[in-house]
DNA sequence: CTGTTAGCGCGTTCAG
DNA sequence: CTGAACGCGCTAACAG
């Protein structure tokens, strides 16, 4: 049915070899007959078979990447940077690869199965990106098939999580963001403006992302003398709400906030979707933003500055990391000194944040 | 250096054949046979190579899908869901089939090289996401495409874009959106609110998307007798403004709306994204929205309910549509009569469209 | 520069 | 129920 090389060679008058060199221009071939098999393949339509290509050469065009959820732009930013990076530039077809998405929806389980149809496809290279499940066991058997992955050739990135466990195998370049510092310098953001009484809505459980982001606040409250040992610290420990990464766990949060402390003047919020259901929850509960209470987010993702007033954020460059997480898993840049390269978070002063009013 | 199935043949004392037969459990193998061999893959860590696999059966586990951008809520939605259908349900590997996201940019050129590509693949199905570029050269060239992957096998599904031009050969399952109508109960809303001075920012030219709801726009103003021919509707064409899908082009639309015509008392947006950079235009022009100028975008994204006040806007079912074209694409659902099955949009009236306000 | 010859790893006849 | 043999379509030595 579909025409094949030996289709093409024998329009072409030549061997199979032949039209593969062509196809491939990495061996010399005289001029005429380049031509000649140039233009069977034209006349024939010809299109290689990549899977037959790829198992007689051990290559694959396949680059995978694991989200949690493109539609989250989040992760949709990422990976659009990281496809536009490995994919097609300029219109050559042979210079691209192709971006195999997976949507985990951040299930340990369907991330550890989809690691191996990528392993199955011998995909070129696997792109981890998003906070990771901090469970010794996952982290193990991720750890372990990415150890497998690597040993076959399969280049390994992780681009928004931690860098594996010292030792634990695979040779990862990662890319990780600096969420610990960016959640601190948001709360120091908030105190310099005179909050003490601050909401915290952390995202998911168990997620390193969760963690380090709690972890800055945290850190922020005890530099400042607000650590859980004094008064201060002990209740802000009681304004801490575990909530998820979407919109309703934000605005959950924020009743549950306000039934413990109807005082409370910020709220900080896991990411900037967090952030504006804690917006919408304050705005149905009469309060305005940020006379009576100040929000801020995380990530400034693009709608944070529509939302009114403006959202103040911690930036993460998440195309910068995607594009740069392209560019190692093609390896085509040499892995950072040490394989971990931790990115900057640049802290977003928006007018969602302001001297808490005492308006009450 | 990959462990392959002669490995597990040999390890388990038993041909080949009979290890491929286990594995993919369509024939009869004796009990015991079965244990040694399945011993046997889990002692070597045994992975099938799809590729070896794909080219043997002449199957494929990959099925493509063309966005203009993942990063664009519009396509992440529609990839989302989409990904979600066809790919890892309960854990089993096997039922899953992996999504090729290819960021199109728009670009005609870059969707013809990613079909290119997916050819190559012997992708099992490819979906086409988004307006389609109507130019006559370069939708003959897709139909061609499209029909050569059909004709291997390949199946074809089209998601927010129209049918192909009747008789272009290949069969083409479509999920068309209702943008014409959706755009002209958005603008008749517009209108019943006694606006008469609408604005419109269109998206980019050339697409289909584009061409619907402006035409959805125009049959609105003809249908409340102000068709061009009348002197408000010649009024209402010079009030139309040519734009693109992003922020920037509606900040910029809005203020050239504004040197037309500073008593414009509505504008509706080519969707949701264009409508925020309304929003902040008008904002920065010292109008209030509603009271001043009602905005209008299109898709309902999840962004505008967020927004202050909340965007008047036209649903569309993004996510409804993506994991359907991911069904039909599979093959798991039969195609709608005649090819063709249009969504409905539904009209999301929300806090930024009011009655003109004559405040100025 | 070009043709011939082997596989790549697997599915699938066809015998037994 | 199982094994042997062939071929999927292509690349990569190896000759010439």
């Amino acid at each position: 049915m579909a025409v094949t090389l030996a289709d093409v060679a024998a329009r072409a008058g030549v061997s199979s070899a032949t039209v593969s060199r062509v196809l491939n221009g990495n061996y010399p071939v005289a001029g005429s007959t380049r031509e000649r098999v140039q233009r069977a393949v034209e006349e024939l339509d010809y299109v290689v078979n990549g899977q037959a290509r790829a198992l007689a050469a051990a290559t694959s065009d396949l680059v995978g990447v694991l989200v949690n959820d493109v539609a989250d732009p989040f992760f949709g930013l990422i990976a659009s940077a990281l496809q536009s990076e490995i994919g097609v530039g300029g219109g050559q077809p042979d210079a691209g690869k192709l971006a195999v998405v997976c949507n985990t929806g951040g299930s340990p389980e369907a991330e550890l199965t989809y690691l191996t149809l990528l392993e199955r496809q011998r995909a070129a290279g696997v792109v981890l990106t998003g906070g990771a499940v901090e469970d010794d066991a996952h982290t193990a058997a991720v750890a372990t098939r990415l150890a497998r992955l690597a040993r076959s050739g399969t280049r390994i990135v992780l681009c928004g999580r931690p860098p594996l466990p010292a030792g634990s195998g695979p040779e990862a370049a990662t890319i990780a963001f600096d969420n610990r510092g960016g959640a601190r310098r948001l709360t120091e953001h908030l105190i310099s403006l005179g909050h003490r009484r601050i909401g915290y809505v952390t995202g998911p459980q168990g997620r390193s992302t969760t963690r380090h982001r709690l972890e800055g606040h945290r850190a922020a409250l005890a530099a400042r003398g607000l650590g859980p040992q004094t008064r201060a610290g002990a209740h802000a420990e009681q304004l801490i709400v575990h909530g998820g990464y979407d919109r309703g766990a934000g605005y959950d949060a924020t009743l549950e906030l306000l039934r413990r402390d109807d005082g409370i003047t910020a709220i900080a919020a896991a990411n900037d979707t967090v952030a504006l259901g804690v917006c919408a929850a304050l705005r149905d509960s009469g309060l305005r933003i940020p006379e009576d209470v100040s929000v801020a987010g995380f990530d400034d993702l693009p709608f944070g500055v529509d939302a009114s007033p403006a959202l103040t954020t911690v930036r993460i460059p998440l195309q910068d990391a995607g594009a740069r997480a392209g560019r190692l898993v093609l390896g085509r840049v040499a892995p950072p000194p040490g394989g971990v390269a931790t990115v900057a978070t640049e802290l977003m002063v928006r007018g969602s944040t302001a001297p808490p009013g005492g308006s009450r």
